[in-house]
RNA sequence: GUGGCUAUAGCUCAGUUGGUUAGAGCACCGGUUUGUGGUACCGGGGGUCGCGGGUUCGAAUCCCGUUAGCCACCCCA
């Protein structure tokens, strides 16, 4: 055993774990390339300033944070908005908008470990910045859509969750509850985990004696799965705000978005649920999650609109809308359902070598076949042929090139198929053309 | 930050009411095998039984502490 180990939360990958990882990895690069989306990263490292910034001082305590030794309150990254958010002030005006925008990185938290969370894990980020219309939620939700089917999941497995905080202000405003909106959201976001009584004792502390009623119009509200149990809430709410602009215009965007869905076809996989609010209230419209079917409340990925945060960072006003995806819920489902593929690193071609005499041809072989691109090992020490085979086969070689005295005096090397267990002689002085013809 | 459970080889786990030198399977290395691989047989390496203290003639085993892991709460950007 090793005298030291890894610290909490942070993984060690060994290869066949890598091999997971990597997979992870091109199904996310793969499929938001096929958007359209272009690749970027940021410095894991950043003044601490930045987070609290766009969380607040009380982030700090979930933060890998430090002083550098140049006396600089810096911070590993929880996420990488911020970054993104500074890295489009600072170019707002000369980027094209669109921006769609992906990154794949490591970010720290510093928080106690349970399922699905450590304290490095890895991040997919999807953005949209420069369209403030629904178009930009539709093409996010698209893409959702295609990584997780990408990844082998389907409606069975996942669905997506898709709710509206620009819809709860109205509501809460049509209640009469417009300034008490934010902590009202907040004990709306507890909802499913507390008891309604308990909700209702926080509303009643939060409003007074009203706070049942309140409570009753939020139940309401959160079974709406629907635009038309959408307009029966507003009606009941208020008939004024009903008839309201404010909301026409939120119901023709929410019309377009589920219009959208229904056009790509992906309306299967998308319910309006409003009990969706999302945490932290620097978001500012339309926010949604992908959730596990299988278990409930295990959320895949999440995002939404945040138009206010590039114009924090500095920069112009800039609609903004994005999701994240970690890896680690992301892959312990995946081996769940059992369709986490298994890997094989398998290479073209295993050297076996009869002995010293035989050794330099081979070894010059070897640099001749990997510098014209194929994979190649072979022992390092003088093995039985059988031993060598053996090690052909556990290599995961397609073919074994086999060295020995009699196939040299003939300048060739015999290639045997280490499935089929044919065998064939190949010249040495076209060794690559030959190796290439019997690997096509 | 709070609580519950757990900790023996790289992995999965045995280990009797406390009793010699802590075991097995898998994996790894070597041999049977200097011209043909997945099986078989033989052998080998690998452990301060998480760590520290206590009880005892004697502790992997009982007690206390601590650390780490798992699970839940909190939080979830």
């Amino acid at each position: 055993m090793s005298k030291f180990k890894s610290l909490p939360g942070f993984r060690e990958f060994y290869p066949e774990d890598f091999a997971e990882r990597r997979f992870l990895f091109q199904v996310w690069r793969q499929v938001a390339r096929r958007f359209g989306f272009q690749e970027f990263d940021g410095p894991a490292l950043e003044s601490l300033e930045l987070f609290k910034a766009k969380s607040g001082d009380e982030i700090e305590s979930q933060l890998f944070c430090f002083e550098d030794k140049g006396g600089r309150e810096i911070s590993l990254r929880p996420e990488l908005t911020p970054t993104l958010a500074r890295m489009i002030a600072t170019r707002a005006n000369s980027l094209k908008r669109p921006i769609k925008w992906f990154s794949i990185g490591d970010n720290f938290r510093y928080e106690r470990m349970q399922k699905g969370r450590l304290r490095c894990f890895t991040q997919l980020n999807a953005d949209i910045l420069g369209e403030s219309g629904p178009a930009a939620e539709l093409e996010l939700l698209a893409l959702l859509v295609q990584l997780l089917q990408g990844f082998g999941l389907g409606a069975d497995d996942f669905l997506i969750r898709l709710s509206d905080r620009n819809l709860w202000m109205l509501y809460l405003e049509a209640l009469g509850f417009a300034d008490k909106s934010a902590a009202i959201l907040e004990i709306v976001d507890k909802w499913e985990r507390i008891s309604e009584e308990s909700a209702t004792e926080k509303l009643v502390g939060l409003v007074g004696d009203s706070g049942s009623s309140l409570a009753g119009s939020i139940r309401a509200f959160l079974e709406v799965r629907n635009l038309q149990d959408l307009k029966t809430a507003f009606e009941s709410a208020s008939e004024e705000a009903a008839e309201g602009s404010a909301l026409s215009e939120r119901l023709d965007d929410w019309n377009c978005l589920l219009d959208g869905l229904e056009a790509m076809g992906i309306a299967q996989f998308v319910e309006m649920d409003l009990s969706i609010v999302r945490g932290l209230a620097y978001y500012t419209g339309f926010v949604f999650e992908a959730f596990d079917r299988a278990k409930e409340n295990r959320a895949i990925a999440g995002g939404g609109r945040y138009n206010g945060l590039v114009r924090k960072m500095g920069g112009p006003e800039m609609p903004a809308v994005g999701f994240g995806m970690g890896d680690v819920v992301l892959a312990d489902l995946l081996r769940e359902r059992g369709i986490m593929p298994q890997f094989v690193d398998t290479i073209d071609a295993y050297l076996v070598i009869g002995g010293d005499s035989e050794r330099s041809v081979a070894l010059a072989d070897a640099s001749l076949l990997r510098q014209s691109g194929f994979s190649v090992d072979y022992s390092f020490k003088n093995q039985a042929f059988g031993k060598q085979l053996k090690a052909a086969s556990a290599s995961g070689a397609r073919f074994a090139l086999i060295y020995g005295s009699e196939e040299l005096e003939n300048a060739v090397v015999k290639a045997r198929n280490l499935s089929d267990r044919t065998e064939q002689d190949l010249p040495r002085n076209q060794l690559p053309l030959a190796l290439r013809d019997l690997l096509a």
